[in-house]
DNA sequence: AAATATTTTTAGGCAAACCTAAAAAAATTC
DNA sequence: GAATTTTTTTAGGTTTGCCTAAAAATATTT
C-alpha cells in the first residue's frame, strides 16, 4: 500500500464515519463533516477517484472502494491505539485525547502501530468505548443496545426493533424511524425516562435536525449499533 | 508561540546542526543536508526571515535568532523523546528510531511532550547518547573526549589540544586540524590505535572530503565535543 | 587586477490543497 | 411538467514548497 497525505487520509476517514452499510456520502455532507467548501471535496473526489480509493460519479455522490475502506480502517486503528496510549499511559483525560491522536494518526510506520499495539497488550476498545481494528484490518462490531442502553450523543444505527406489532410500526412510522435510521440520544429525563433524539437525515446535510421525543416503553424496543 | 510547518521545521532543525558557535550556515550546505535545491533553501530563508526565526543576508549565509534556537531545541525535544520511547518502551532497535522520530517530532502538542517526558522518567539522553533539552530547552552540553573515546561517524567539533608543543601544532597545522575543526572518526585500525578521520570543511559543501589518518598518540591529545 | 570558477539568487513554472463566484445538474415545489 | 430551490461542479485564483535555467554576486586563480 502506498503513502498518502495527511488530507487525503482526512478525507477517507471521514468518508468512513460518514458512510453506512448501504449508504453513498454527497459533496456537501463531507464538506461540512471537514469544514472545508463544496468544491474542495469535488477537487479531493477527482483525484481519491483516479487513486481507486473512492467510486465516484459527477452529482451522485460516492462511497470507498475496497482499498478505500482498508485504508480508512488502518487509518482508524493508528487514531484509537494512539488514544487508548494517551489516556492508558500519558494519563491524558477522555475528552482530550482526540485532537492528539488526530495529529498522531498521520504517522505511517506500520511497524511503528504494530509494536505500539503488542506494547499496550492489544486493547479491544479506545477511551470511548469503540472497537479498535486489529492488524488486518477486523474490527468488532459493537454490540447492539436499546436506546435506554445508547451513551448520551452517540451515533447509532438502528438495527432491530423487538415489538413489530401495527400499532407499533405505525408510531415508528410517524416518528420517521425505520431500520438503518441513524440517530443519537440528545438527552434523557429522569421524571419518566423519556428520551429526546435527534435523527439524522440521509443525504441532507444540515436540514430539519430537529430533536423529537420518545417514550420509555418505544426506547426499549429499539436496538441500535454504535456508528464508528 | 505559533505554528510551524513540517517544512519548516526540518529547515530549523538541519540550521540547527550545521551552525556551530560562531558558525553562520550557507545555502549549499543547507540543501544537501535537507537533499532539497539551493533555489528551495534561498526561497525558505526569506520566509524565515519574515518570521525573525534566522537572520539572514543575501549571499551572507544564515543563522538562527533567538526564536529560531528556541524553536529547534523544542523540536530536538521532542526528536529525542521519542526516539527514546522508541527504543525503551517499543524495543525498537538502536538504528531504526531516528527514521519515526523525523515524522513524530513535527506533532506540535506541548502537553504531549511534557507528559511524555514524565512518563519516560525525564530521560537525559536519547538511544545515540544525545543529550535531549528539558522543558525550558535547557541542553546538557555534552561531555568532551579525545578522538579515541570518539564513537565512529559522529560527528564532533574540536575543543581541546592538550599538548600544545610546537611539533604537535606544527603537525596540526599540516593534517588542517584546529580549534571548532569538525571531524568524524570513519574508522580504527586495531593494530596501531591510528584513526581514519573526515574533516568538515565549513562554507564547502560537498568540497574534498578526503579522510586523513591520525596516529594513536595524536589522537589522544585532541579532545573533541559530540555535535547535536 | 583580470579571468575564471563557484555559489547564490532571481525568474518563471508546477503540483497540492485550499478558496470564491458562476454555471450546470438534480431535486423539490407549485 | 414547469418553475424554483438546492446541490454539485467548473473556472479561475491563492499559498506553500518544490523545481530548472539563467543571471548576479562572490571567491579563487592566474
Ligand atoms: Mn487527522
Ligand atoms: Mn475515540
Ligand atoms: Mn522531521
Ligand atoms: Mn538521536
Amino acid at each position: 500500500m502506498l503513502n498518502y497525505s495527511t488530507s487525503e487520509e482526512n478525507y477517507i476517514k471521514a468518508i468512513f464515519h460518514l458512510q453506512h452499510s448501504d449508504g453513498t456520502v454527497t459533496t456537501n455532507e463531507l464538506a461540512a463533516e471537514l469544514k472545508t467548501k463544496p468544491a474542495s471535496v469535488t477537487d479531493m473526489m477527482k483525484k481519491l477517484k483516479t487513486k481507486k480509493l473512492v467510486h465516484y460519479q459527477a452529482y451522485h455522490g460516492f462511497r470507498l472502494s475496497n482499498d478505500g475502506k482498508k485504508l480508512a480502517l488502518i487509518i482508524i486503528r493508528r487514531h484509537r491505539l494512539w488514544e487508548f496510549f494517551l489516556a492508558e499511559k500519558l494519563k491524558f483525560s477522555w475528552e482530550e485525547v482526540h485532537a492528539v491522536a488526530e495529529d498522531l494518526e498521520h504517522v505511517s510506520s506500520k511497524k511503528l502501530i504494530d509494536k505500539l499495539d503488542e506494547y499496550l497488550g492489544f486493547p479491544r476498545f479506545d477511551p470511548h468505548g469503540d472497537p479498535i481494528p486489529d492488524m488486518n484490518g477486523k474490527i468488532e462490531s459493537s454490540k447492539q443496545v436499546c436506546l435506554q442502553d445508547l451513551p448520551l450523543n452517540q451515533m447509532a444505527t438502528v438495527c432491530h426493533v423487538s415489538d413489530q406489532s401495527k400499532e407499533m410500526l405505525e408510531l415508528l412510522g410517524h416518528k420517521k424511524i425505520a431500520m438503518g435510521t441513524r440517530l443519537e440520544v440528545k438527552r434523557r429525563f429522569t421524571f419518566d425516562n423519556s428520551l429526546e433524539i435527534k435523527i439524522r437525515q440521509p443525504r441532507k446535510a444540515s436540514a430539519d435536525q430537529s430533536a423529537i421525543n420518545i417514550s420509555e416503553q418505544l426506547s426499549k424496543n429499539i436496538f441500535a449499533k454504535y456508528d464508528e
